[in-house]
This record gives C-alpha cells, sequence and structure tokens, in this order.
RNA sequence: GGGGAGAUACUCAAGCGGUCAACGAGGGCAGACUGUAAAUCUGCUGGCUAUGCCUUCGAGGGUUCGAAUCCUUCUCUCCCCA
C-alpha cells in the first residue's frame, strides 16, 4: 500500500520517513507521515512536532530520552518541535490512587520544576528548534461553553476502552471524573497549536490520537502520532521511572550514570544501544553479533560511555570509566580503589566532636550515608563500613578526625566520603 | 437513596484482646561468589549510644490492668441494587 506513494523523484523524502519510523513502536497513521513530509518539504515549511510533559516531578530521565531522541531526529531533519509544559495541569493535580502521578503543586515548585526540566531537555534536544509554550495560556482562560463542546465531542463509552481504565476497572480501582477529562484536554492541545505530529511512549498512545480525534472535529487536518516503546528500567523488568527506583537521571553525575548503566542485566543490552544511541543500523548489527562473542561487560563498556558522552562529554565518559574500573575491578585493594575514585567531600563542623571524636553511628547519619542511626549500626556489623580502609566492626566505635587529614569513609561497594573537620 | 465489604510497614498480605515492632512473599540494603550484571547462599530491613525504652496497624474518641484486634464517630475506597 504505502509503497504506491513513494516516488522516485522523492528518495530523501522515503529516507526521512525510514529515519523517523527505525525504533518506533506506532507511526499512526503511516502514509499522512509521508505526506506530511512531503508538502512541508515543498512548501518549504518545517513540520511542527508536538511533545508535552508534566511538570511534576523535576527530573527527566533516560526513559524519557527515548522521545527525545525521536523529536532530535525530526529536528536535524529541518523540523520544529513544540515543547509544551503542561503547568496547568499540575496546579491542579490528579488525586488517583496511591501512587500519584500527578500531585498538585504550587506556582512556585512548577516554575522551580520547569527551568529544570528545560536545562534536561536541551541535553538532548537543538534549542533553536524548540518552541516552549504552556499550557495555562490558553487553558487558563477557557470558557465553560467552549469546555461543553470539548466535552461534547467524546462518549464515556470510548473513553473507558482505554487500556489502563479497563485495567482499573477490572481490578476494582477508583478512576475519577478528572482522570476521564484529561485525554481531552491533552487532545485539545494540539488542536490549539495546530500540530502536525505528536510523539509519545505507548503508555500514551490513547491520549496522542485523542489529538487526531479532536483535529478532525474542530475542521483541522489530525496530526500523526507516533509512539516510542517504553523503556525497561535498570532492573530489565519494569518500566523506567523514579517511583521504582531504576532509572538514570540525565543530571546524575557522569561516574553514576556510567556506573548505573554498567549493572543493566546483559539481555538489555541491546535495546539500549537502540533507543538510547544514535548509532547507525549497521552498528547496531555489529553489536548485536558481538554481543554473542565477546564478554558482554566490554560492550556495555562502550554503551555507557556513549550515553555519557552524548550526555556530557568524551572527557567525562573516559573519567567515568576509570571511577567505575578503579571500584569494580576484583582483586584491587581497597587502598588501589581510592586512587580513582573521587569520594563525595562532606563536611563536619568541630562542635560535633566529642575531645576530638565522633560516634560512628552520627558520623554515617551526619553525612547522610545512612537514613538513621539504627541504620548506621546495621551497616557498622555487617562489615559494610570503612573508615581510612580500616573496616570498623563495633558499632560503638568512635571515630577521631582531624583538621589537618580528611578522613575516607567508605559504605558498602558503592558509596565513598571524604569528610573534612571546617565551621 | 438502600444494602454489603474493606483500609495493617516500600508493595502485596497474615494477624481479630496479652507471647506483636507485628507471620509470609516481593522489593531494597549488606556480606560471600562473579564479569560489574544475572543466578545462588547468608544476614538485615520503625526510631533511640539500645539485652531495655519510645512511636507505629486510615483519623479521632471510648471500653479494658492491657487494643492492630472490642465499641463509637469521622474520612476514604470497592461491590450489589436504584
Amino acid at each position: 500500500m504505502i509503497v504506491k506513494i513513494y516516488n522516485f523523484e522523492n528518495m530523501n523524502i522515503k529516507k526521512q520517513f525510514e529515519t523517523i519510523k527505525k525504533n518506533t513502536e506506532e507511526v499512526i497513521p503511516e502514509d499522512e507521515l509521508l505526506r506530511k513530509l512531503e508538502k512541508s518539504s515543498k512548501t518549504k515549511t518545517p513540520l511542527r512536532i508536538k511533545w508535552g510533559a508534566d511538570p511534576s516531578a523535576p527530573d527527566i530521565h533516560l526513559g524519557h530520552t527515548v522521545v527525545l531522541r525521536k523529536l532530535r531526529q525530526f529536528q536535524d531533519l529541518g523540523h520544529i518541535v513544540i515543547f509544551i509544559i503542561g503547568d496547568f495541569t499540575a496546579r491542579i493535580g490528579d488525586p488517583s490512587g496511591k501512587d500519584t502521578t500527578r500531585p498538585k503543586l504550587s506556582v512556585e515548585e512548577i516554575k522551580k520544576n520547569s527551568t529544570t526540566y528545560k536545562e534536561q531537555v536541551f541535553k538532548i534536544l537543538d534549542k533553536q528548534k524548540t518552541e516552549v509554550v504552556y499550557n495555562s495560556a490558553w487553558l487558563e482562560n477557557m470558557k465553560f461553553d467552549g469546555l461543553m463542546q470539548l466535552f461534547s465531542f467524546q462518549s464515556v463509552s470510548q473513553t473507558l476502552q482505554r487500556n489502563e481504565f479497563k485495567k482499573r476497572m477490572e481490578n476494582g480501582k477508583d478512576i475519577r471524573m478528572l482522570e476521564f477529562i484529561y485525554p481531552l484536554i491533552q487532545g485539545y492541545d494540539s488542536v490549539v497549536l495546530k500540530a502536525d505530529v505528536e510523539i509519545g511512549a505507548t503508555e500514551q498512545k490513547f491520549n496522542l490520537l485523542m489529538g487526531r480525534t479532536l483535529q478532525k472535529k474542530y475542521g483541522q487536518e489530525p496530526q500523526v502520532v507516533i509512539t516510542m516503546p517504553i523503556l525497561e528500567g535498570l532492573d530489565g523488568k519494569q518500566k523506567m521511572s523514579k517511583s521504582l527506583g531504576n532509572y538514570v537521571g540525565v543530571s546524575e553525575m557522569p561516574e553514576n550514570i556510567y556506573g548505573k548503566i554498567m549493572s543493566i542485566p546483559d539481555e538489555l543490552i541491546l535495546r539500549y544501544f537502540k533507543l538510547l544511541t544514535f548509532l547507525k543500523s549497521e552498528d547496531i548489527k555489529d553489536i548485536e553479533i558481538s554481543l554473542k562473542k565477546e564478554n558482554p561487560k566490554q560492550i556495555k563498556e562502550k554503551l555507557a560511555c556513549t550515553i555519557v558522552q552524548d550526555l556530557y562529554n568524551k572527557k567525562h565518559a573516559e573519567e567515568a570509566k576509570t571511577t567505575f574500573d578503579a571500584k569494580h575491578t576484583p582483586g584491587k585493594s581497597l587502598d588501589d580503589r581510592i586512587k580513582h575514585i573521587k569520594p563525595e567531600v562532606k563536611k563536619i563542623s568541630p562542635s560535633q566532636l566529642k575531645e576530638g571524636k565522633i560516634w560512628i553511628c552520627s558520623l554515617l547519619t551526619t553525612i547522610k550515608a545512612t537514613a538513621s542511626n539504627s541504620d548506621a549500626r546495621r551497616l557498622v556489623e555487617q562489615g559494610a563500613v570503612y573508615i581510612d580502609n580500616e573496616k570498623i566492626t563495633d558499632h560503638k566505635s568512635e571515630i577521631a578526625l582531624s583538621k589537618s587529614k580528611n578522613t575516607l569513609i567508605t559504605v558498602g561497594k558503592r558509596k565513598y566520603y571524604e569528610t573534612t573537620l571546617t565551621e
């Protein structure tokens, strides 16, 4: 079917199309995307690619970058990304269940989150080709008659077909009216912005399609919907999300990002390469082959380096690798490891010392290595704590700190701290 | 509007007057092993300078020598009927 649409004189468009389609879950409908690309090229008008974000969480993680990378591809092809910050909807919140995805936020919080959001997003997106808009701009002053009209366009039974709602109904969970209308609001955004394409994760499919539906109702050419796969988290099982703790934030320290990537299960390596890098198809194929021959560790190292490099730069990636190797190469003594690790520096005030000493549990809690004294005590008893490379086994130990020399504290395999004694 | 069921730690889920800081499972953390991961084994998983004490079983009040457990009011949720 689609083959017919390809024209000989339009090789470029076909290439664009293939590039865009790569690694997506679905393009709905494909032929419309082709037509839009053609029209854009003929009229020299860039397409408007919509992407919405909810500023309720201040951090974006690698899971989000799957979509961001796709947007970036559009930009590299000359199109424009419209980045909607859902400040209005964030202000209202979403009281659904326990796993509140949209807590009610104050204006200040939203502002703050939006700022960090923008910073993080532009690690992937091209700033020059991005328009940032806030949905309060049109939602805040919407009149009730406008709302009624909007509501009249969608039926309850249709909304209930949404998978998420279906599941909730089956499991006896509640659904709020508010949640019911969120898709409409999001879809209405597409109408206001006259979006050509909207991209989101597969779980957003229903909402994205609502944009199409509503644009048709309002007499517009409907947007093409592109869904991207949902990235598995570090555990390799569940989707990457902050609340599950299996995520990598794009603003994390390079060493952290590197370390976290190195902890993914082997089965995930190829998928991460596909979704989290811009490698060409040929290179991906090579990786697939070498995964069967080589020790996957080496390939994972390459993956971790590439991701860090994209988010920071090459130098950071190399440093992160050195640090990681120092921490994790077996057989190396703690002494050896420390040489290459930058411990987190923590200040201790002398007023916390008694005769130059501090109780071990109190010390660990003060530098936030542990959540409480009890927690610290447990870790000490389990032999996880080292002070200046010496294992501490007695939870009653008093540690002497001096101004002349910093003290190195190791908790478990991953946490390294250095304390300095200052006011 | 009427009737029924329920709310327990990060999650699921036991407990239904004392022996409950609360069985069990998952998750998490730590130790051993390893490739860093997975798998496996072991320990820990409310707080407190701690063989004891304090706070926690949706919220408040009450009964009792003693409450997660009984009564009562409230809040929230689910199911059935209208």
